[in-house]
DNA sequence: TTGACTTATACGCATGATGCTTATAAGCAT
DNA sequence: ATGCTTATAAGCATCATGCGTATAAGTCAA
């Protein structure tokens, strides 16, 4: 068995890709990037950059949410590895997808920033988990042309997204420290793309044991105000 | 805003490593290969290899399935990438995990033809999907000294397993085409590492529909000898 | 051939989660 | 005060699940 060094053989890039995700309007939404210059210029990608030598994958992510998207401090977590090898036409790069989901008024920093930034409705065309890649719209309804495979990478966070909903405090990331069960209730009806039954949601959101009842109530609604609830965070693991 | 080329950057080393399990004796294992020369000499690593600069991830994976493993055709899932740069005491090294989960009697070519390999028993210190390290153990319970952060990726695959199992067709890739319900509760319980309910396990798995009667029955059994079942496959995605 | 033994399979019941409907409460606007 | 809207509670049917028990259907030994 002949074996040579492992530096020996020709390296592939190595970058990551950023689904920074949100719910504005009752829809799901992701920033994109728009592509100028060497490759795919006109389309939209997600934003991304590449691993550093002596950077971790975590750490790479991370540093492209500061410097790309502004939003440091963000939690984030690994999606995918996508490394099919014409997926880029310059080379061989393979790209290690993470996703987040962040409130709204996280956005607008690097939106205000960068104008070659947008934040862009997602739509799937498929129910519940059974996957595929997904569109990005812009505010009339019209077709973004997606860069790469980064249709599919949105259309696996998609899913991703919908598969960790129940169980993980995922939802509480798009949401105030207090926030009602509509409110609640809402994210998960714009994650899931399926409206939910309000008095079972209420009862099986509450037994979780995950929120806190305030006794304080919303206020300037015009109706009757909801009960302000906290979350309660668990430790969660990879 | 400066930029270089991307091909200017220093480039990490991309390898893939294989979790190949399987339950032997109602107890989950998996094949390990024990390394000699340049780095972690004498202790027990998950088969893998490099992967080449015009080969998909996932190509990659199939390469090493059939050559260290001799286990072509099988199906393998891509369980995770870990990346930190210490990784890999030699230099970068990046890692896509992939797992896989196949009958025992595939194991017998690689284990014959190659003797740095041995199928191992995994054991996990936590119970359900907390997720955490896995244990690598000889015949006798000994520990065996997992390489690298192998132990991580040998924990993650058993927390992905018993995640997927309910939902995915995973654990009929551990049995032969006609099986019982009870060898089927058993790979189920050898993969949660818990008991089941046996009344209860039937009339889910029954209802579930994706089992069909085949009116024969086992053989050679001392007792009364129970109906044999045949899965019936459905397309998945990733 | 018979009966003991082991496991398969069916049945019944209690419990808990869920979908849905209806009733009541509480704030706001007029 | 009255009507509007939504919040919240309560009731009920349905379904999944855990669990115990009864019966069936084989093997094995005498």
């Amino acid at each position: 068995m002949s074996r040579r060094a492992f530096q020996d053989y020709a390296k592939p890039s190595v970058a990551v890709d950023l689904v920074l995700m949100t719910v504005r309007a009752g829809r799901l939404a992701a920033l994109l990037q728009r592509r100028e210059g060497e490759a795919e210029a006109g389309k939209w990608a997600l934003p991304g950059g590449f691993v550093g030598i002596d950077e971790s994958l975590d750490g790479a992510a991370a540093r492209v949410l500061a410097e790309k998207a502004r939003m440091a401090g963000a939690w984030v977590e690994q999606l995918y590895t996508f490394g099919a090898p014409a997926r880029d036409r310059r080379g061989r790069v393979i790209s290690v997808a993470y996703f987040a989901l962040l409130p709204e008024e996280r956005f607008a920093d690097a939106l205000s920033a960068a104008g070659d930034l947008m934040l862009a409705d997602v739509a799937v065309d498929w129910a519940g988990q059974t996957g595929g890649p997904a569109r990005a719209l812009d505010g009339g309804g019209g077709r973004l042309p997606l860069a790469f495979d980064h249709a599919d990478i949105l259309g696996l966070a998609v899913k991703r997204l919908r598969g960790k909903l129940d169980y993980s405090g995922i939802a509480f990331a798009l949401l105030p420290e207090l926030f009602t069960l509509r409110e609640l209730q809402q994210v998960h009806e714009a994650i899931l793309g399926a409206t939910l039954n309000k008095p079972a949601f209420r009862r099986r959101l509450l037994a979780g044991g995950r929120l806190e009842a305030t006794g304080r109530r919303e206020a300037g609604t015009g109706f009757r105000p909801a009960e302000l609830f906290r979350h309660i965070r668990l430790e969660e693991r990879i």
